[in-house]
RNA sequence: GCCGAUGUAGCUCAGCUGGCUAGAGCAGCUGAUUUGUAAUCAGCAGGUCGUGGGUUCGAGUCCCUCCAUCGGCUCCA
């Protein structure tokens, strides 16, 4: 049952017989702009823009998501059909919508696009856009698709042989036809804004041999409006880049001459980090963790054994060799190995365990030059690693209690909008994975399980485990809205296979452990960098390198502004004087620019009164006050945003 | 690695279709000013225009190589 209400608070009823058809041409040319609410079987639902898919009786709006995705694959037809019209002989391969916007992947023989050609592809679009045509599927045999393509099209070819006879459908509007699945709004004239985003190169079906295509982002809307504001919306996204602030406020940088992808940590960005690693120090301790140190060259025999030379051989910096001629070594790619070989080092009783082994350690890996992203994605990064080897009867319970401390770790940096993910083999391609499939499927469901038992929002995804077991990942996004892995735990029962690790049982006898890869933070480069999105710099009062800017008024109150200085730091608050000889507007001008969160200003009158003047960053003035008071409000911030790790 | 774009002073940027000693603001230095809640004034200094080659009477500007960065693809232990 579907029902519009109307401006005039009357309501127009389809029958139950009514197609998704009678509905959606009924309010796009006569009502759309007038409908007020639309109802569907008894759910009333605000609309913007109605929309429609095809095949089921559902209504779906602009708001909704699946209203968006009919929205943007839509428009994916209408970019086809422009592209046709300004290329011919371009051929199409596929254009999904996707989360914002949609693209098409397309052969555009010797043409090329570049920016300024996104204009032209605009204007056309909107052009078929305001012809109002409307979106027609129709069946098709297999033999009529591939009459259609054949000759023409040989990815569409492709694309029909692989379908089944009987399920093929195409779509047409206006002169354009293309095979399609459906999930369409009722015409084009519903989309009023177009942009083209961007052009890139993507591989034909996905994979690497192939030929590259030529992908055409772009955005579409219902109104001209929604457009502008997205656009604002990217520009904000631009301020928050953690490439940009870091270099603005000092944290980090880089340097062609050291090496791309190698961080260099700036003073300020160093005190962050080390920080957060006391952080978490401090809730590894609680936990039980012990930390341990391992070198940063391993011979390459370590990894041989460990199974990861043979996987990411490649990707590493290759080995180096030593004056003996048969030495080689390898930069440490990722320390399980040499906790393994920690846990080795001494007989393990099953009283021992769980044993938890913890290091920031700093890894190399050869990272692809076009993987390269500031912080996200370098060559030299430190994790907050820990290996637990564990019996497999407390398998489960660590796993929990290593869930716990990430969300404490989450929790504490304010990350409340992350997703969780359970990492699984890939069924079609089990010769990725070493290791009995029995043994896999523990580990995977032991995974299931704790994320189930914790109320985790989880998916799960194929293909996306690690070659020696599962694992749990917790994603979050960056400013841009690029879904980046920061925690994860992992289930592993086969590198203790692989370097013989045992524990000797109740029974006298020798068990194998299982050993949890996990790291919280997952490395402290990929997590400031989204830290630094997530706050636009404004970090957590406890995590800022200098928490308070004491601006003296002139010259004349430096010894003031000393004292001042001297019993914040009594109270463990890090401050720095400005007594530059500048005017005070610029020091708070800088101060705020800088982000530091709370500004002390002395003059004659504070010295008079032995008080302080306080202004918070982007709040403004405070007013006078004592350095105790101050002191008391810097310590319960402090507290509000960070509480301890209870075990 | 692949496709595309970009690369001018410490930072942010200007430099049109190739043409006199390459510009600005901020930061820096010097001096004046000694300041009451988001930029005090003046002066000075600072660049082999990412790199190497080429075309040209002449290259920041055009072409090629390489390097780096950005947006994607692929990859991500």
């Amino acid at each position: 049952m579907i029902a519009i209400t109307l401006p005039d608070g009357s309501v127009k009823q389809y029958d139950d017989g009514a197609t998704p058809m009678d509905v959606a041409k009924s309010i796009s040319e006569g009502l759309a702009r007038n409908v007020i609410s639309a109802s569907f079987n008894g759910t009333t639902v605000e609309t913007v823009t109605p929309l429609h898919t095809d095949g089921s009786l559902v209504l779906y709006t602009w708001r909704d998501d699946e209203g968006k995705k009919a929205f943007w694959h839509s428009s994916a037809h209408i970019l086809a059909q422009a592209l046709e019209e300004l290329y011919p002989g371009v051929k199409l391969w596929v254009g999904p919508a996707i989360e914002r916007g949609f693209y098409y992947d397309v052969d555009l023989g010797d043409e090329m696009i570049s920016e300024k050609d996104f204009k032209a592809i605009e204007n056309k679009m909107l052009e078929i856009a305001r012809g109002k045509h409307e979106f027609k599927m129709r069946s098709a045999s297999k033999e009529e698709a591939l009459t259609f393509y054949k000759g023409k099209n040989e990815y569409k070819v492709e694309l029909v042989e692989g379908l089944e006879d009987g399920s093929i459908t195409f779509c047409d509007h206006d002169t354009f036809t293309d095979l399609c699945r459906g999930g369409h709004i009722p015409n084009t004239g519903i989309v009023k804004a177009a942009k083209i985003l961007s052009v890139a190169g993507a591989y034909y079906q996905g994979d690497e041999n192939n030929k590259q295509l030529t992908r055409v982002y772009g955005i579409t809307f219902p109104k001209q409006k929604e457009l502008t504001e997205y656009l604002h919306l990217l520009e904000e996204a631009k301020k928050r880049d953690h490439r940009k602030l870091g270099k603005e406020l000092g944290l980090f940088t880089f340097s062609e001459k050291v090496g791309q992808g190698l961080p260099l940590w700036l003073p300020k960005g160093a005190a962050l980090r080390e920080r957060l690693e006391n952080f978490l120090k401090a809730a590894q301790k609680k936990a039980g963790y012990e930390m341990v140190v391992s070198p940063h060259i391993g011979q390459k025999e370590l990894y041989v054994t460990s199974g990861h030379y043979a996987k990411y051989g490649e990707d590493s910096f290759q080995p180096i060799k030593t004056p003996k001629e048969d030495e080689e070594f390898l930069l440490k790619p990722m320390n399980c190995p040499h906790h393994c070989e920690i846990y080795k080092s001494s007989p393990w009783s099953y009283k021992d365990l769980p044993k938890r082994f913890a290091e920031f350690g700093t890894v190399y890996r050869y990272e692809q030059s076009g993987e390269l992203h500031g912080l996200t994605r370098v060559r030299g990064f430190t994790q907050d690693d820990a290996h637990l080897f564990c019996t497999p009867d407390q398998l489960d319970e660590e796993f929990k209690n290593v869930i716990d401390l990430v969300l404490y770790v989450f929790g504490s940096l304010g990350f409340e909008n992350f997703s969780t993910q359970v990492s699984i083999r890939d069924p079609k391609n089990p010769d990725k994975y070493i290791g009995d499939p029995d043994v896999w499927e523990k580990a995977e469901q032991a995974i299931i399980n704790a994320a189930r038992d914790k109320n985790l929002d989880y998916v799960i995804e194929e293909g996306e485990a690690a070659f020696y077991g599962p694992k749990l990942d917790f994603m979050v996004k960056d400013a841009l809205g690029r879904s980046w892995q920061l925690g994860t735990i992992q289930v592993d029962y086969n590198l203790p296979e692989r370097f013989d690790l045992t524990y000797k049982g109740s029974d006298n006898e020798l068990h194998r452990p299982v050993m949890i890869h996990r790291a919280p933070f997952g490395s402290m480069e990929r997590f400031v960098a989204i830290l630094l999105e997530h706050t636009g710099g404004n970090f957590p009062l406890w995590l800022m390198p200098e928490q308070v800017s004491i601006l003296s008024l002139s010259e004349k109150y430096e010894k003031y502004a000393q004292k001042v200085l001297n019993l914040l730091e009594n109270n463990e608050i890090r401050a720095l004087v400005d007594n530059r000889n500048e005017t005070i507007g610029k020091k708070i001008r800088e101060a705020e620019m800088n982000k530091i969160p709370y500004m002390i200003i002395v003059g004659e009158q504070e010295e008079k009164d032995g008080t302080i003047s306080v202004r918070k960053h982007s709040k403004g003035d405070l007013g006078t006050m004592t350095i105790e008071n101050f002191a008391s409000l810097v310590d319960q911030e402090i507290k509000e945003t960070i509480k301890e790790f209870n075990v």
